[in-house]
DNA sequence: TTTTAATACATAACTTTCTTATGCATAAAG
DNA sequence: CTTTATGCATAAGAAAGTTATGTATTAAAA
């Protein structure tokens, strides 16, 4: 998941951030939107991505349907209600850790008034 | 550290960070300050703290400079060389997940046009 | 045609980072 | 005289990753 350490602890909310958008996704489906959307930038690996899947569902914020596509077993995961709400508190979660950042590393407090 | 996960792999950055501006600290200064800086938002506990200034200074990133103020025993650190040219790309990658992350959670994709 | 790459899932051992709890010590305040 | 603030430290455990490995199908490349 890139070399950055970062990004610690924020898959979960990526998961269900997409799934707001999406509807219902698989799991390699996420690895290549993610990978895409930030231009090759994240790269979610497979032991992140499925034992954070697995999580999110015994939490109940997601159900699976499993589909055969191709002969190809696919787990198709969409956002229950829980998992809809708490993608908006995840959101805010995010938008606030930004914010907080943001505040830790721009240095307006280094100029000083007399 | 918060209740959100999403600090996890930032408190390294934060005290680099903190130190370009403030050229030498006390472990419980920096608490003090992000705590103030954040408003609250972002409590650093000193069981986070001081194993990440320790492994800093063993990373060479930190030097140390013991010092006693009112007969309490306080220790300075500050950025080495090597702990400034650090600094600097932890910064970038900051900046960097930060837009990555709005990336996903900015709906930009949703509206299609045909 | 056989091997590699892509698709699709899964887990297990290990590492890193943090939480929670505890410990020691001084000084000020209540 | 006990709590709060200052100041450091560590140890057990949890959480979330990495890295490696495994299974299986299909398409492309050598």
């Amino acid at each position: 998941m890139s070399n950055s350490k970062l990004y610690k602890g924020s898959l979960s909310t990526i998961i269900l951030k997409l799934l707001r958008n999406e509807e219902k996704m698989y799991g390699y489906e996420i690895t290549q939107k993610v990978k895409n959307i930030t231009q090759g930038e994240l790269i979610i690996t497979e032991g992140a991505l499925y034992p954070a899947l697995h999580k999110l569902e015994s939490e109940g914020l997601l159900k699976v349907e499993v589909m055969k596509v191709d002969n190809r077993l696919r787990k198709y995961y969409k956002l229950t209600g829980d998992g809809k709400k708490e993608s908006v508190s995840r959101l805010e979660e995010l938008l606030r850790y930004i914010e907080t950042m943001q505040q830790l590393v721009t240095p307006v407090n280094t100029i000083k008034i007399n």
